[in-house]
DNA sequence: CTGTTAGCGCGTTCAC
DNA sequence: GTGAACGCGCTAACAG
């Protein structure tokens, strides 16, 4: 790959200077130290060479690779994964930097191996990733060097880039108390494992405290709550179901993620209900079977995008320590009405 | 990053001997060059030192970098780019490499950038992956080195990696026909712009024969095909609102995609059709959705994940030359049922 | 047999 | 403005 290329001694050469001058010349280094026509000649040589810098034997020198290694859980199994590549991408390129990505499956030896081939690379900086917003432990070999974790916090207090999730907690609330709903607002998806463990995630605590702070200002509390044992759409049509059975049906519920919600409104379908006439539906996340459902689904966006962004621009700037919070905006859509 | 690590003239002065030595014991170069002895040494000290060679320094003289160029269109947009991604991991670590990453977002400057950017690191070869199965032009700048085309063909005969749309379209009408089906089959989901302009989709032609082909050689043909602007769910569910406004309503429907089929599911059930008892669906791609509805509608599944492997397998074979085909496979789920 | 010396590859940087 | 060394690992040529 790239067999010819032109090297900086070839510029040299044809702009009739020394490598030094050369080199100089192309980093901008040193205002007045070479003349205006020095100038000219080596850009005009690595003009027509097409030249451009190996960036290995660069790195040699100065230890620089502009490279940064961008290290997750599991990549492929969300589809918000995409956005947070695409977001720290997107930044990547803006400070002309690459990504070198690497997935660990949660093993541990994969975790090694990918560790040790950014560092063999010489990366400049590491963003390790979870997909799932959690605590989580840094492998002690990252520590060496720069590193923001993306998704996720950690007990040593590094820089962190993380969804405020109790804020929107808060919105999706606030949407339903807007409208007016008040005494018979219901939740599905709780879940003492997502709760209790920060391992397993952070998401679901924060969400659920915004949910009932906001209630508990607005001078009421939450009707009833289901317990799930996992967000998936079953999940949320069994826990819809469970709802539907007793006489004092919600005339809101809020569902701790979108795929919740999607089980919710197959239930209420089946129930022949209306969303958002017979009951209003507000979730989380933002997945694209949101925009897709009918009445469209409102829901908190999770800022995956905005969020690889900041990780980036964290990792790069240096100076970050703790954690950075990205808020989430609710995504107006058909799903919430005022109660019958 | 990696501030302290050992060189390989630390080893070899730990071990006692040249650098040179250690750098063909640690390649396994020369059978028996050198003493038992020494080999113990090197290893050793090695192993004490953490040594790991710095790949940067390495690829200077050698022009191997391990690292391999992951370029594509667009990365965060469909939920399979990840599926891809990962399979195209996968591979390069088993094969001891790693990926460099990059999106063009249909850009040309972008994908400039990302060219240049790549070519500067040295990369082994590249991958350059669309997320649309389709046709497209190769930089010119790709074709001094190894490349391999994921999802796309190009003019140029590179060597590439597809899915097999045109029998997964067999499939699909097989899945049907198998349980007595002929008459009344119809297709949502007809656009001419993807059927006959291969730089949109190569999916809708292949797709297409292949139903067609099937049909044929059943003795039958198509019921009713109803095109669609689009492949998004609200165009399904006005495709199947058309069909139902006639009185030969259709005993099955194969959807061009999994998200006109989730169209297609609302449409139904809004008219009091249940799915399969009323209408049998069978649809393309298994996005994740398909295991989401109810009931699980069964599709012929894109084989992203084999697909991304393929290709960098492909890729460090080297000696691969024209489409590799990767075969789709049904995914049998409850949306299929003999007509009533 | 067992090993070493002396560059090389490419760009940066120090001392003159 | 320049020569020369340097960063790190590989390798052709050479020597005990």
């Amino acid at each position: 790959m790239g067999h010819k290329r032109a090297t900086l001694a070839d510029v040299a050469r044809r702009a009739g200077l020394s490598k030094t001058a050369a080199s100089m010349v192309l980093n901008g280094r040193e205002g007045t130290r070479l003349s205006a026509e020095a100038h000219q000649r080596v850009f005009a040589a690595a003009e027509e060479l097409g030249y451009r810098p190996n960036v290995a034997a660069r790195s040699l020198r100065t230890r620089k690779t502009a490279t940064i290694a961008f290290v997750s859980d599991i990549v492929a199994t969300t589809r918000f994964a995409g956005d947070l590549i695409r977001g720290a991408l997107d930044a990547a390129r803006e400070h002309d930097h690459v990504l070198l990505i690497a997935e660990t499956q949660g093993d541990v030896a994969f975790e090694q191996y990918a560790i040790d081939a950014m560092l063999d690379r010489q990366v400049d900086g590491v963003i390790y990733a979870a997909m799932a917003t959690r605590r989580l432990t840094v492998p002690p070999a990252l520590l060496a060097g720069p590193v923001v974790l993306l998704n996720a916090t950690s007990p040593e207090g590094l820089p962190c880039v993380l969804p405020d999730d109790e804020r929107a907690g808060r919105t999706a609330a606030g949407a339903l108390l807007d409208k007016g709903h008040r005494d018979r607002i219901a939740i599905i998806g709780r879940n003492r494992l997502k709760e209790t463990d920060p391992e397993v995630s952070l998401a679901a605590g924060a969400r659920l405290r915004g949910i009932h702070d906001a209630l508990d200002e607005a001078g009421t509390s939450v009707h009833r709550e289901v317990s799930c044992p996992d967000w998936l759409p079953e999940h949320g049509y069994a826990a819809m179901r469970t709802l539907l059975r007793r006489p004092d049906r919600p005339t809101a519920v809020v569902c701790m993620n979108d795929r919740l919600a999607f089980g919710a409104y197959q239930a209420l379908a089946d129930a022949g209900l209306s969303v958002p006439q017979d009951v209003s539906v507000v979730s989380f996340d933002d997945d694209p079977i949101a925009a897709w459902l009918r009445p469209g689904l409102s829901t908190v966006a999770l800022p995956h995008e905005t969020m690889g962004r900041r990780a980036v621009e964290l990792l790069l700037d240096g100076r970050a320590a703790g954690p950075t919070v990205v808020p989430m905006s609710l995504r107006r859509r058909r799903s919430i009405a005022s109660p019958a």
